[in-house]
RNA sequence: CGCGGGGUAGAGCAGUCUGGUAGCUCGUCGGGCUCAUAACCCGGAGGUCAUGUGGUUCAAAUCCCUUCCCCGCAA
């Protein structure tokens, strides 16, 4: 089968991977979006899904937008069968969307209707969900709002955060377009509407979602940090006004009455940890990342010297 | 040339402004104490202070310059 592959971050090159090495399936090609200039000297930084296609001699194309015609050519050239698409970032307008004579299925992080949008996975261990998953469904022209081929569910685990919940789904991504492909080639592929109940929308993380606000309950804190990590990772301040990423923590139960924020213990012991008041219990940071360093255990940084109890973080 | 921080013992840091025999908290190794211990006490090992036959100097981790590497912010 012929078919035209669409995604851009980490997650899209793992499904894309699975597609590619599946039997009888032949890439024809992939979109991506345009390399940007990004990070210290705002070098151009190629998407994962670039990344593997030209390792794999597959035809890359970044067009800016797909809209107003502008890859109706291409897309006539490559004449898929199928479009694939997994997390690629921008609208497909109507007339891609109908073009492959098997349509355009797309393989969403959430067990939809909730969750539809920009950060399914973040956002639902910022809820401290317990549940989610894989939903494939066909594209329509709303946004995640395509009628479903199957869901596909994922546990999400205490232990989990961001980076190890989106490589499982990654994972369960391949897994379920190759099932799709499977069911399209065999002709049993069913679609059923979305329910309108239960539908939410997943907004994009902004710089207002990384701040951690020491009021909050140490249990909410923690899914913050967790949804967070190991990018853009969840962040505080120190009492010199320097930035603080807090890479990995957990509530514990504290009834003292300090303000929240306030450090009441550093332990410098082998991993160590540190005791932060909130507003409902306490949180204990084990790891972090002070500006200019890299991750380590909150033992080391308390061994720098760096904490000490009474400080107050996030002021 | 987007702004900025940093590279000192296995780890995290101080020392740099005000040049003058390399220090702290840990880890590690050995010994002691203890019913016992990740606790405590004593002792030891471990560093060409990123790089350069670099510059200045009686003397450079420290001042000046080169190159490489790491990171935060902003996009």
């Amino acid at each position: 089968m012929r078919i035209l592959f669409m995604g851009t971050p980490e997650l899209a090159a793992v499904t894309l991977r699975a597609i590619d090495e599946k039997e009888g399936t032949e890439i024809v090609g992939v979109v991506t979006r345009p390399d940007k200039p990004k990070g210290r000297g705002m070098k151009m930084l190629a998407s994962p899904v670039k990344e593997y296609a030209e390792a794999h001699g597959i035809p890359v194309y970044q067009p800016k937008t797909l809209r107003g015609g502008a890859f109706d050519e291409d897309l006539r050239a490559l004449d898929p069968e199928l479009i694939v698409v997994a997390a690629y970032g921008n609208i497909l307008p109507h007339e891609v969307l109908v073009y492959p004579k098997y349509g355009c299925v797309n393989a969403h992080g959430s067990l939809l209707p909730k969750y539809r949008g920009a950060s399914p996975i973040q956002r639902a261990i910022l809820d401290g969900e317990r549940e989610t998953g894989i939903t494939a469904m066909y594209m329509d022209d709303g946004l995640d709002t395509g009628d479903i081929i199957e869901k596909y569910p994922c546990p999400i685990l205490e232990t989990d955060d961001c980076g190890t919940l989106t490589e499982r789904l990654a994972k369960l991504a391949g897994e379920a377009m190759c099932d799709v492909i499977d069911r399209i080639e065999a002709g049993t592929v069913t679609r059923t509407p979305q329910p309108e109940e239960g539908a939410s929308y997943a907004a994009k993380i902004e710089k207002e979602d990384t701040v951690l606000d020491f009021g909050e309950s140490a249990r909410d804190l923690v899914n913050r940090i967790r949804a967070l990590h190991p990018s853009p990772c969840a962040a505080t301040t120190l009492p010199d006004g320097s930035p603080l990423k807090i890479t990995a923590a957990r509530a514990v139960d504290d009834d003292s009455d300090a303000e929240p924020g306030t450090i009441l213990a550093a332990d410098g012991k082998g991993t160590g940890g540190i005791t932060v008041r909130c507003g409902e219990g306490a949180l204990f940071v084990t790891g972090l990342i002070p500006a200019g360093k890299k991750n380590m255990t909150a033992g080391d940084f308390v061994r720098g010297r760096r904490v000490s109890p009474g400080d107050r973080w996030g002021i």
